[in-house]
RNA sequence: GGGCGGGUAGCUCAGUGGUAGAGCGCUGGCCUUACAAGCCGGAUGUCGCAGGUUCAAGCCCUGUCCCGCCCA
């Protein structure tokens, strides 16, 4: 890790406002100095701590993290999964919940194991070599050194869970969870062992789960076709198959029972070229399509889940031929020993060899791969624990159709459902040294005794089941686990159910339908409210991202920062520097605009940008240079802080939310009024992406651009030393100071880190306590709407850019002061613009202040003329030009609005003419058309007849 | 074969039946003492295609074509 937490220095707490213009704080935001400050801080102040009192009566919010991979590290699904947790975990503890975000960690059973085995491979040595106890204390040793490097890593991007109740999935009291679930299970007679086909992954060496089990779609391969003879006969059938050698263990071959090209072989005998043995001609209508091939299959019960359910229709012997490890058995005869490739090509051989070939073509197929080698799976018959899934299945479905349990986004219930209702049961043993033991016993004489500890009546000729449950067994139990299952624990009641599960739709089956039907079995209870689904963070554009693609971005070189060259060299594997730049720059074209490679973005610009994505989409398609937009944003928050601390000065921020008489002041407030409703709407919804969006326009767009430049004309004294406005200095001051500090609470959630600096250094309310992170939330009494001032000030803002965009379109030097004038009819307007002049002044840089006169006042000659169309008529803003602009480019000017309005007009005309509009369009609809289309009417005769304007330009 | 999602500006994406939006990119002007990581402007769209419903469709319905994912 390229940031050591372990040395991260004490944090720097700031008691009192210190003005960021001083000489060493620097005027550019830089997240790695800002970052390492505040993460030890939350940590000493119990920020993430979440109550088991039960005198503790504040409402509870619970979210279970889903828990990482002991060998895991950091990708983007974690930052993403990190940043929306965050977010809704950071949100409900600022508005006062008692918030538990459970951390942990897991075992990953087939995942460990391979990495310490890769180990001991290193010192040429095996786990059986070092057996099963040794084995597993390496593991542990491997865990205590590298394992859970994820934990650190989720505190570099600012995670707030409840550390100090950090589970891992092979904890004593996690095993005492995951026993007691098995047995009781057993008792009940959902658990039960079998002999059965289930999924083998040769490579692994064990029985995997249907779910972990990948079908390789579009695989190449070849159909082959061969024929059986007939015994005692001179005909013979032809099968096809796209695995040659399982022919070995061909115990029938099937017709459909009403093709005719086959009645008369009905009953036969076929003779095995390769071992002693007749084959069957059975007739199956289940298994046989006689439209597909020659209407004949090969059926091999021992290998094929269709062939086995075959044979089990037709009493069929199973033969299986291969070991475990994937090689041909002795029942292949000749073929003994070879692995499944070499076996393929040995058989066809022969098969040519004996004239029964009858050709081949390609096929394309579907290949089974185990989830974690990638090694093409082989089905086999085995004996193995199972978990019945129907009963709990159903009461899965009941949940969520009831709506104990919501899942958002709602789209995904069908898939959940369509799940449960074709499940099947669950194989739940592995054949694995790392994981839960089974607690089964077998005796001398095929006994079984299944029981939480080895029953002490047992001879030591008992044995425990060596194998080991399913990762996915004990994660089932996560919700209550983690919080004491079966003891009942203090934190078990206050904790359980949980409120939400957010995570990568991607485990919605693996995980999460399996822990509600574990919750409610077990707990009675849904394991928790909603299910939030989030999607799979992929490269720019659009494709997932693997080792082989060469677009993994580790979260770690945004936040830090990183030179492309080093990151490709670090996760090309084998590949030349130069095809991993290639393949780099083809998934992100962003990233060239970058340069030679990534700033240190900060966790905040991270976050923020995950966080600006609707969670709910399928693809979140990661653009480097989006990142940067939004470290430019936190630099904004920055800077306008250090303007803010400059502009109030010392002053102290009162408990209350300012009652501002002020035009701007309340309008400030109302449009942070409709950013909360907005943050908290988002929030609540999961729609995270709505509330950073806002809180994004809001501070930059209505704060930054409008409000603080305004404020610069109030808090800034003039040329004569004197406050130009002295009677609204104070509430001004106030605030702004409280519309800040209100937004540094807004974005908190979404940037922990930046927002918790800037708020230490301003003045807050007394009560506050002593982080960001306590809160509270904003809420309504922090700022109240106010529509007519909303209205009233877009009129303004519409004045003062129609005059910049005259100033700009005839390239007026920025600094050069301009005549302004305002003519509108309407009295109300013209004192509303006369009590603004002073900030239409600043905003326009006018020469004086502007004038505001009646449409049809006497007016400076040379002037050129824009009319922005309002409610209260049309208002000319006239700006003095004489001398600076020619008479044809005005007149062009001119035309290009004349244009944009006359298209406005055009679409409100066929929207009013239009057959039924008067009839049956809703009345405010009708209205709002017609009195914009008067205003438009009036702004273009205005624009018409002041078209004139620009001729006199080249006057005088 | 079944299910789901997507197709909106050059790129990445929002969009709640009522005149299409953001960021980035592009472009003109400006180093105006919070911020050049910035400020003030500007240009950019057959909303995949074809029908339908509706006074009105990017949005609802039907069909269809591409892209992706899941299940069998």
């Amino acid at each position: 890790m390229a940031r050591s937490i372990a040395r991260q220095p004490e944090p720097r707490v700031v008691l009192w406002a210190r003005p960021m213009s001083d000489t060493n704080t620097p005027k550019a935001y830089d997240p790695s100095e800002v970052e390492s400050r505040w993460y030890a801080f939350w940590e000493k102040h119990g920020v993430f701590e979440a109550s088991d009192a039960a005198t503790d009566h504040r409402p509870v919010y619970v979210l279970p993290m889903p828990p990482p991979n002991v060998t895991g590290s950091l990708h983007m699904g974690h930052a993403l999964t990190c940043t929306l947790e965050d977010a809704l975990v950071r949100w409900h503890r600022m508005r006062g919940f008692n918030t538990l975000w459970q951390p942990g960690m897991d075992h990953a059973g087939i995942a460990t194991q391979t990495v310490v085995e890769r180990q001991l491979l290193r010192e040429g040595i095996t786990r059986h070599d070092l057996g099963r106890d040794a084995f597993e204390q390496r593991v542990w040793a491997w865990k205590a050194e590298s394992g859970g490097r994820i934990a650190l890593q989720q505190r570099v991007l600012g995670a707030s869970p409840d550390w100090a109740r950090s589970k891992f999935t092979m904890d004593p009291d996690l095993s005492v969870a995951v026993r007691e679930a098995f047995v009781r299970l057993y008792e009940e007679g959902l658990m039960y062992r079998a002999t059965r086909l289930i999924n083998w992954c040769p490579e692994c060496r064990t029985a995997l789960s249907d779910l972990e089990v990948e079908n390789e779609e579009g695989a190449n391969g070849e159909l082959f076709e061969f024929a059986y003879r007939v015994f005692g006969s001179d005909d013979e059938i032809v099968v096809a198959t796209t695995r040659p050698e399982t022919m070995l263990g061909d115990t029938a071959v099937a017709v459909h029972p009403d093709d005719p090209r086959y009645i008369h072989l009905h009953g036969e005998r076929l003779i095995h070229p390769f071992v002693e043995r007749f084959v069957p001609v059975i007739t199956d209508s289940i298994l046989v399509d006689p439209k597909f091939g020659t209407g004949a299959v090969k059926v091999t019960p021992a290998h094929d889940f269709n062939d086995f359910a075959t044979g089990k229709r037709h009493r069929l012997a199973e033969v299986n031929i291969f070991t475990l490890d994937g090689n041909v058995n002795e029942a292949g005869g000749r073929f003994t020993g070879m692995d499944r490739k070499k076996a393929r090509h040995a058989v066809k051989k022969a098969l040519e060899d004996l004239g029964l070939a009858r050709g081949s073509k390609p096929h394309v197929l579907a290949l089974p791969r185990c989830q974690r080698s990638g090694g093409v799976v082989e089905p086999m018959i085995s004996t193995q624990w199972f978990l019945k899934m129907k009963g709990m299945a159903d009461a899965a479905l009941q949940v969520v159709r009831k709506g104990e349990t919501e899942i958002i986004p709602s789209e995904w219930t069908k898939t959940y459902d369509h799940f449960l209702e074709n499940i099947q049961d669950w194989c739940v043993s592995r054949q694995l040294w790392w994981g839960h033991q089974i607690p089964a016993w077998f005796g001398p004489n095929g006994e079984i005794r299944v029981a939480r500890e080895r029953p002490k009546d047992l001879g030591p000729e008992w044995v425990q089941d060596p194998d080991v449950l399913d990762t996915w067994f004990s994660s089932a139990l996560w919700p209550f686990s983690t919080l004491g299952w079966p003891r009942e624990t203090a934190a078990l009641r206050k904790f359980y159910p949980a409120s939400d599960l957010e995570t990568g739709y991607d485990i919605l089956f693996f995980w999460v339908a399996r822990m509600i039907m574990l919750g409610e079995h077990f707990m009675g209870k849904t394991p928790f409210k909603r299910v939030l689904l989030h999607g799979m963070v992929v490269d720019e554009t659009g494709e997932k991202m693997s080792k082989v693609k060469g677009n993994v971005i580790d979260p770690l070189d945004l936040v830090n920062g990183t030179t492309f060259a080093e990151m490709v060299t670090k996760t090309a594997a084998g590949a030349s520097e130069a095809e991993a730049m290639a393949k780099f720059k083809k998934a992100y074209p962003s990233a060239s605009q970058l340069g030679t490679g990534f700033p240190a973005f900060g966790a905040d610009a991270v976050r923020f940008t995950l966080a600006t994505h609707a969670p709910s989409n399928k693809r979140i398609a990661l653009a480097p240079k989006r990142i940067e937009g939004y470290r430019h944003f936190l630099n904004k928050m920055w800077n306008a802080t250090r303007l803010a601390l400059d502009l109030v000065g010392d002053f102290k921020a009162t408990e209350a939310a300012p009652k501002p008489k002020d035009f701007y002041n309340r309008w400030i407030l109302s449009r942070l009024a409709a950013a909360i409703a907005a943050a908290n709407d988002g929030f609540e919804t999961f729609r995270i992406d709505e509330a950073a969006n806002e809180g994004y326009r809001f501070f930059w767009n209505d704060f930054c651009d409008w409000y603080l430049e305004i404020a610069k004309t109030v808090l800034r004294k003039g040329e004569d030393g004197t406050y130009s406005q002295p009677d609204i200095v104070e509430e001004t001051r106030a605030t702004l100071v409280h519309v800040l500090e209100t937004s540094l609470r807004l974005l908190h959630p979404l940037a922990p880190f930046v927002t918790e600096d800037l708020w230490q250094r301003i003045s807050r309310p007394p009560s506050r306590k002593v982080s960001i992170a306590f809160g509270p939330y904003p809420g309504e009494g922090d700022a109240v709407k106010d529509p007519t001032v909303d209205r009233a000030m877009a009129t303004l803002q519409a004045v003062i850019s129609a005059a910049r965009t005259i100033r700009s379109e005839h390239e007026v030097h920025p600094g050069a002061e301009v005549a302004l004038g305002l003519r509108t009819n309407s009295a109300e307007v013209r004192g509303f613009f006369k009590e603004r002049r002073a900030a239409i002044r600043f905003l326009v840089k006018t020469k004086g202040l502007p004038m505001v006169a009646g449409l049809m006042a006497p007016r400076e000659p040379g002037t050129t003329v824009s009319v922005v169309a309002t409610d209260r008529g049309p208002v000319e803003v006239l700006v003095g030009l004489r001398g600076l602009v020619t008479a044809d480019k005005e007149r062009a000017r001119v035309a290009r609005e004349l244009k944009k309005i006359e298209k406005d007009l055009g679409a409100l005309e066929k929207k009013l003419g239009s057959a039924g509009f008067a009839d049956r369009a809703p009345k405010e609809v009708i209205e709002e058309a017609q009195s914009q289309r008067k205003a438009f009417m009036e702004a273009k005769a205005r624009l018409e007849a002041s078209s004139a304007l620009a001729d006199e330009l080249d006057e005088g």
